[in-house]
DNA sequence: CGGGCCGTTGACACAAATCAATGTCCGTGG
DNA sequence: CCACGGACATTGATTTGTGTCAACGGCCCG
């Protein structure tokens, strides 16, 4: 059934082409992963921590965080991956999870063979360099909630959340109201912001007098310009909307070599 | 001068081999990447944001941070680097920096060109897979900072800094008394744990009587296993003594493929 | 109908920020 | 050699944001 597959792996591939440069072949490549659909239920893990894996999660569809659990029971998700994303991709390099992977809603993942993926990314450059670029734009908005949970108090804490999914979503930025489903709980955003699901509450509130609300799974923002600057939000590092033949492709430094340093020998 | 540019890049190819399998003509790959030495002072910048790099920063000596600069003027560290560390290696896929990374202490390092980086990827899938990695650990180290930051309080983030940078120093663990250079200041170390350098100085006079002192950039650790407890530190995500081998080539799937999904087709 | 989970609100406690002053060290220049 | 300025460290008094504890309401689902 090549249809359904393309069906769920378009997503990803739209993902990876978004940021990189994949030929027509290599396209097909992405497209001819295979995998193991699996429906999940909230708070159901999808990989455990110490627990080898040799498949990486791709989100089909709902919500997917990546757990810490303190000793203390405190929890801190650190990661939260929509449809499209693969929140494990860095599994094919670091088979042996250090935190843990589970739903937040409802969802829809296909597990991929990493050995699928490394042939992908072996054979072709582009593929694995693919791969490493989506790694590192995780890497990226995990620093931005680094500066979120060091810098900032709650209110602008949550207003960046709320932008960053907004953006993830393709609901924003827009000059009219943005509304658009996160399907999360209080308490889930709690844990993503290192705050207490009373004090979000509380928060949620007084971001209701500045025209954004969160109800029953979805986010309102009458103001798109007011929440991104109480919550500092630019959204660059998302790379969103990136051209990468424009960003990738001028070459970094002449071709006939650098005069910086060593002849290069091929291995 | 073949002899010195092997004296600096040893130890990032230890860094990365430590992890990663690389035969030999791999290793010697690396160690001719070509690149031009540079002497910083404190705070001097290495690269700065929106200014797109063509090389990549290799921290010979001295401590280099990642920062993040808030509109209030607020500032945040994201990620340190030490000897060996390659701060920067990401920017190779990601040539236009969102953060900027800055000298904390008078330092030395090593500028390599994305060219020659690019060259020994895309020539060896074994390196550019050891480059991917080590993103994916500086990345599994951002993860722990963003649950020191979100879910304990001033005296346990302390303690898990210098646990961290005990352990990738190399110092620790130990039974006896620990002591290492740790060149930034008490304003620097408020930086990275979302505190001022005020609430800083207090928890350290507090951390003393626990049997750790960080005076004149020297951290001086009595007692491993209690300090450790105050920062709820265990040393597995920084992939220290992992046995490359062991871990990576036991086969995920059988080879004769496992019948999951469609055939592999070279591009 | 009842039991959970989630959301909501209030009173209070406390960790950390803020404001402010003083101390120490070190390099620089008179 | 000493005076000076600047960066860093230290300490106290006070304020404030957020956590904690506790109770109640709504809603879904069995």
């Amino acid at each position: 059934m090549p249809d359904q597959r393309h069906l769920i792996l378009k997503p990803f591939l739209e993902r990876l082409t978004s940021r990189s440069i994949l030929s027509e072949p290599e396209r097909e490549q992405v497209l001819d992963l295979p995998g193991r659909i699996r429906q999940v239920r909230p708070n159901e893990e999808l990989v455990a921590v110490d627990e080898r894996v040799d498949f990486a999660c791709l989100v089909v569809e709902g919500l997917v965080g990546r757990f810490h659990q303190e000793p203390s029971g405190d929890r801190q998700i650190t990661a939260l991956h929509i449809r499209g994303d693969m929140p494990d991709l860095h599994s094919v390099v670091q088979p042996l999870p250090t935190s843990a992977l589970q739903a937040l809603s409802k969802a829809t993942i296909v597990e991929v063979p990493h050995a699928a993926l490394r042939r992908a990314s072996s054979a072709c450059p582009a593929i694995a360099e693919a791969f490493w670029r989506d790694c590192m734009v995780d890497s990226m908005i995990m620093a931005r909630w680094l500066v979120n949970l060091g810098r900032r108090d709650a209110k602008s804490r949550i207003a960046h959340l709320l932008c960053e999914m907004a953006c993830r979503y393709g609901a924003a930025p827009a000059t009219s109201t943005i509304v658009f489903e996160l399907p999360m709980t209080q308490l889930q955003l709690a844990d993503a912001t290192g705050l207490t699901s009373v004090h979000v509450n509380r928060t949620l509130k007084a971001l209701r007098e500045a025209g954004t609300a969160f109800h029953h799974q979805t986010v309102r923002i009458a103001d798109w310009d007011k929440i991104a600057e109480i919550g500092d939000f630019d959204a660059d590092y998302l790379q969103i909307n990136v051209r990468p033949h424009e960003l990738l492709r001028p070459a970094p430094r002449t071709p006939p070599d650098s005069g910086l340093g060593n002849p290069w020998r091929p291995c």
